[in-house]
RNA sequence: GCACGCGUAGCUCAACGGUAGAGCAUCCGGUUGUCGACCGGAAGGUCGUGGGAUCGUCACCCAUCGCGUGCGCCA
């Protein structure tokens, strides 16, 4: 007897007998006949059971949601008028003669056969019942059909999928290390990998040329909606090649993946801004290119202004006077604008100036101190029509840029231009190869301190190292950074000025890195590559407000795993083996479900 | 580490400072064409926790825990 899947018995199976496996989804007892609705990962087939099947239609009653059973019985087409167009097995039915009951459930605590938003620790705590749900489903579905996409993409062009190891050793800089420690050399520990960077080179050195892996990678820092703990990447590096090669591939792989894993086209190119080009158009070095609404600077209708908060901003490098176009803002209320202003201010700047431009006249929070000629210099300087309201940040040029690049969201989103099904890809390069800590004024390199400078730049170092341009790249989805990727260098020699640059002693190069100076110097081939983030790439395929729900086990916002509660203390005979004795108490398991 | 929001029945959520409620789920009974079945009934609560103000609190104040979002952080 042929086995059937919940979602794949068809109109051809009628007339066939059929065993079917599943777990109950639905009972509905009509006293004299009781239907089941049974559900596996391909979908949901009605049963039917009827008391002249004695033994069959006796156990139909005591079945309850989750009970997982096997069915036989005859395929048959459903009554006329009892079909169910919302089912894709709707045609049919199964007329149940024998039910064998596999596994009993308890009551899940929460719905499983429906979509409603529940609890998110709950869900986490439970995962193997919410993995049961069509959300889940789905989106890892998805999530292996991107997977599986980009592997076709590289294998056919006969990269490597290689795997890199796990616990390898801590290196400085970026983010903090998860440490595993040694229990053979005791008071030593590895480190994960927080991404897979050093070994790809050196397996460029070691020849590979082309080299593929989806990657796990680990970063000991807080988290986010798209930011875990513990993410997978896709890795990519290539020898001699340059940035224009890798773009390429790159570009060529997404628009493979998006229309076989999507079925969706990607218009190429895909657009290439510089990083100063997004900043300016769109306050941002990951512009949401969903949606126009391009900054403006509209410094020039301030010059010579008597306004003295604005006058200093009015002139110059060093500040800018930005307006974000707010289309229909003209008929926002007194109230939507201050709301405006408290977004504005918890971007970090000082306030927000807004000007109306109704059919007729002009409305604006500092009415007072604007005449008709500058209000209409500053509706042309920032492209306002009748009926849309100006926003105006004024501020230093980096402050005034990014407080009027979230601004620019905040309306993308209010005028519903931010829609989770279109997908809106951008190159941004031309980074600074270097930037300074905010904090320390600190020379820090922009990406990491494998990126090669831009051609012919390499003299720069020593005269104008903040003038250095990078040959990095970002690929941008919907405004967030898919993945980052760069030529790196492989000039032993230059590598190691730009280590020094940062500050590392010969004596540090030499004990974090090494190995890795060595290698560079055994011929080593110009190389570059990319990574993304597979997470986040899903999470906006599948249109999903985090990465959790693209996950099959994720770990919480605090970096718990709510369903094996982990991080958990471990024996004192782990302990002594590890050769480790704890300072503090281990944390309470903080598992508040427990 | 900081800011904001949330925490009431198994789930999702209500409740003007004056007797804690609804829908779904659960359990029982009825029910032969439903598909979010239907009808009737029952059970289910330390209002996250601890203080405080008040004649009186789920509601107000303080602290604390948990969860989420953002900031810091994430070469």
């Amino acid at each position: 007897m042929p086995k059937r899947s919940c979602g794949a018995l068809a109109a051809t199976d009628i007339g066939t007998s059929a065993e079917i496996n599943g777990w109950v989804n639905r009972r509905r007892d009509h006293g004299g006949l009781v239907f089941i609705d049974l559900r596996d990962r391909d979908g949901i087939t009605q049963a039917v059971f009827d008391p002249a099947q004695t033994a069959a239609f006796e156990i139909a009653q005591t079945l309850r949601n989750e009970d997982v059973v096997r069915i036989t019985g005859l395929a048959r087409r459903r009554p006329a008028g009892t079909e169910n167009s919302k089912l894709s097995t709707g045609e049919v039915e199964v007329a149940v003669e024998r039910v064998d009951v596999l596994a009993r459930s308890l009551v899940p605590p929460f719905p499983v056969n429906a979509d409603a938003d529940v609890d998110e620790s709950l869900r986490l705590k439970y995962r193997y019942l919410d993995l049961r749900r069509s959300r889940l489903q789905r989106n890892l579905t998805v999530r292996h059909k991107i997977v599986k996409a980009i592997r076709d993409f590289f294998d056919e062009r006969e990269f490597l999928e290689i795997e890199t190891p796990c616990l390898i050793k801590s290196t400085p800089e970026g983010a903090r290390d998860y440490v595993v420690p040694s229990r053979v050399y005791p008071g030593t520990f590895y480190a994960l990998p927080q991404s897979p960077q050093i070994l790809k080179q050196l397996l460029m050195v070691g020849g590979i040329g082309r080299y593929m892996q989806i990657a796990r990678c680990f970063r000991d820092e807080d988290q986010r909606a798209d930011r875990l703990p513990e993410f997978t990447q896709l890795d990519v590096e290539m020898s001699f090649v340059d940035e224009a090669d890798v773009m390429t591939i790159m570009e060529d792989c997404i628009v493979y993946t998006w229309r076989v894993a999507l079925g969706l086209e990607v218009s190429q190119p895909i657009p290439r801004l510089t990083y100063a080009e997004a900043l300016a158009r769109f306050g941002s070095d990951k512009p949401d290119m969903r949606f126009e609404l391009e900054l403006r600077d509209v410094a020039a209708a301030f010059a010579g202004t008597p306004i003295n908060f604005l006058a200093e901003h009015a002139s110059g490098d060093a500040s800018r006077i930005i307006a974000v176009r707010y289309p229909g803002g003209a008929s926002l209320s007194r109230r939507d604008f201050d709301a405006l202003t408290e977004s504005a201010k918890t971007f970090g700047a000082g306030g927000l100036i807004w000007i109306c431009y109704p059919v007729d006249g002009w409305k604006s929070s500092i009415a007072k101190l604007l005449d008709d000629t500058t209000v209409e210099t500053i509706r042309e300087l920032g492209g306002a029509e009748p009926g849309d309201a100006l926003l105006l940040v004024a501020g230093p040029t980096q402050l005034a840029s990014d407080v009027a690049g979230k601004l620019r969201l905040l309306v993308g989103d209010k005028i519903g231009h931010r829609p989770t099904d279109r997908f809106a890809f951008c190159w941004v390069k031309d980074f600074p190869l270097f930037e300074r800590d905010p904090e320390t004024q600190a020379i820090a390199p922009t990406h990491h301190p494998f990126t090669s400078p831009a051609p012919g730049q390499e003299a720069l170092l020593d005269t104008d190292p903040f003038a250095m341009r990078a040959q990095h790249y970002d690929l941008v989805l919907n405004g967030f950074e898919l993945g980052s990727g760069s030529i790196r260098i492989h000039d032993p020699e230059f590598q190691r000025r730009i280590f020094q640059l940062f500050g590392l002693s010969e004596q540090t190069i030499a004990d974090r890195f090494g190995f890795f100076m060595d290698a560079l110097q055994y011929g080593a081939p110009p190389h570059g590559g990319m990574a993304w983030g597979i997470d986040r790439l899903v999470m906006l395929a599948c249109g999903e407000p985090s990465i959790r729900e693209v996950i099959a086990f994720p770990k919480n916002q605090t970096a718990r795993d709510l369903m094996m509660d982990a991080p958990s203390p471990i024996s004192q005979e782990q302990l002594r083996e590890l050769g480790l004795d704890l300072k503090a108490k281990p944390a309470r398991g903080a598992n508040p479900l427990t």
